[in-house]
DNA sequence: TAGTATACTGTTATCGATTACATTAATTAT
DNA sequence: ATAATTAATGTAATCGATAACAGTATACTA
């Protein structure tokens, strides 16, 4: 592990030098140039990042927020970001949100000990506005990813789900359906609110009045989605299509309509949300809206760098187009 | 972003008695660290990392290297890592290794530059002995997570692959099968060859000469599972049932199966490997060997941990113990 | 009472880099 | 030939922490 001090010496010169030809600075001889890069690979030299971020109080390391790093949603954004991120030299710090209250205290130390130099959050149920916001210095960087936050303040990447929703429903109008069924989660969530609306103006424009017992709402997860269709299949008249908020509760309910004994897409259809890569493996395949995460992780990492790169004084929010992927769930 | 100098003043003494506060040294009078302690509450004082780390040349930061972060099964060896990591105060890095070929130097920088204290490998392809090790500083700890490496020199954590396999094939066996075949992957995968190993013997056994064709190897991915089923599929006689070495692999056999027109178990078992999340909601449900993925991420970054902090001068592997998980696609 | 141990605190060097400032050498302008 | 630029380099302070060492005050021992 050599240091600045040994390379300096290695090559005859001054640790400024040194560090001028590290960083590229005009105003270095050749001489001196070469002699130091000749040090450098004798002596194998890394620059510190500890000394250095010290020094220039800056860091190369982004701390990413996820609910949880096994859901193939976020991990595919997180791909995205990791790469854009490593492409400019930047590290990822991983904290899963999920587990634990103390959890919070602990990214907040990360940014408050200048150990990230930002923030890219997928989780859409962390309050950034009014609980993450306040507790970090002022202008530190944040990004939401994936959702756009409750209010505007914070910018974001994301697609526009009322639209994506909406079209999804229409699609399912278009194909000769009028009882369509809504599986979605709490309305905390920003993406699941904005799915409704789309699903209740489809509906709307279609003239066809949304009944109450057709929204059912359940956990995002598998168990959630089952549980949240197995409720649908008590009602008396049975819907005969259902459009759920994620890709996840789709193929639960695909699962509960299957052990109601029911057919998929002939007695009831399903269209899922977020084109998770296992929406291509189930039985029937999975009609979904396709997001474009791995998209998505990347644009959040770029506008991250670019504002750290004061190229953005501040960053603007971004809308990536989605896209309609029709597979066996909803064909005839 | 107060320094520990501001609070020095604010408290009326000397920075080193903060810092003999923060560290919790003895020596320490009542009346001075009460003092600091209310200096460090008004000015909401936290450590730097960097200046600390920069000092006492340590770090809490873990590298973990990942084949795929979207691959459920490493995701949830990484909560396991990640949980147990944070537990005690030990950050994750996060690095994807199939992305590209500036990986390598990327991450060794990492360990030369100090900035994480070890690295915890998830990636079987990678060749931690002769590639890895000899680019790291002496002694710089290493574990091997969820495969054993190619030879006995670097911890791991990992099952008995070969005894698992063995098992499952024992369990066809036993339900009568006798002509079951082989999903596996390149040899280069030492769990591969494990598994490989567990079900030759698990033949032997029972007298059964393995035929050259019943071994079909694949990507291991969901179309590699599906192309290897595929040229099972076009044998004079078929297979009974199927051994995959991973879940995913099994995943797009059953799909390959029923492609066929055949039927999941009836007319072909499968049994996969992993019992990750997926192998629950497939149709039919996937009978798998269960690995503690989330106990696993735990040890190794228990072990590295332990390490780190000298309690273990050096680290012995760990072997966890597997179960076998009994679904729909074997049971007749 | 002098000497010694003990408890506590401060001074200062240090980790490995960057950079403002000073200095010197070389070049150009007058 | 002298003054004024410009280029190249070095010196030393600095980032924020830790810790060796020294120093002071108090308690205990002989």
């Amino acid at each position: 592990m050599a240091s600045i001090q040994e390379v300096a010496r290695e090559a005859g010169v001054s640790t400024a030098t040194v560090s001028r030809v590290i960083n590229n600075h005009p105003f270095v001889s050749d001489k001196s140039r070469q002699s130091v890069e000749k040090a450098i690979r004798k002596l194998n030299y890394e620059p510190n990042m500890m000394g250095r971020n010290l020094r220039t109080s800056s860091t190369n390391m982004l701390l990413v927020l996820l609910p949880s790093i096994s859901n193939p949603f976020y991990s595919k954004i997180l791909q995205g970001i990791q790469d854009t991120a490593r492409r400019k030299g930047y590290y990822i710090l991983v904290c899963e949100t999920d587990a634990s209250s103390e959890i919070q205290s602990f990214f907040i130390n990360t940014a408050k000990q200048q150990l990230a130099a930002g923030i890219i959050s997928l989780d859409p149920s962390l309050d950034l506005e009014d609980v993450l916001l306040p507790q970090l210095q002022d202008g530190y960087p944040i990004i939401q990813c994936g959702d756009s936050p409750q209010n505007d303040t914070i910018p974001y990447v994301s697609i526009d789900n009322a639209m994506a929703a909406y079209k999804a429903v229409k699609y399912l109008l278009a194909t000769g359906h009028t009882r369509i069924a809504l599986i979605t989660a709490s309305d905390d969530f920003r993406y699941a609110t904005a799915r409704h609306e789309g699903y209740m103006k489809a509906l709307a424009e279609s003239g066809i009045q949304p009944r109450e017992e057709w929204i059912s709402r359940g956990e995002v997860d598998y168990e959630g989605g089952r549980l949240a269709m197995q409720k649908l299949l008590t009602l008396d008249e049975l819907p005969t299509a259902v459009f759920a908020i994620g890709d996840i509760m789709a193929i639960g309910a695909l699962k509960a309509i299957r052990e109601a004994g029911l057919h998929t897409p002939s007695d009831i259809a399903v269209i899922g949300f977020d084109n998770i890569p296992f929406s291509n493996m189930t039985t029937p395949t999975l009609t979904t809206v396709s997001q474009p995460m791995y998209d998505m992780g990347c644009s959040a990492a770029q506008m991250m760098i670019d504002k750290l790169n004061q190229k953005e004084k501040t960053i603007k929010s971004l809308i990536l187009s989605h896209e309609l992927i029709i597979r066996e769930s909803t064909e005839l």
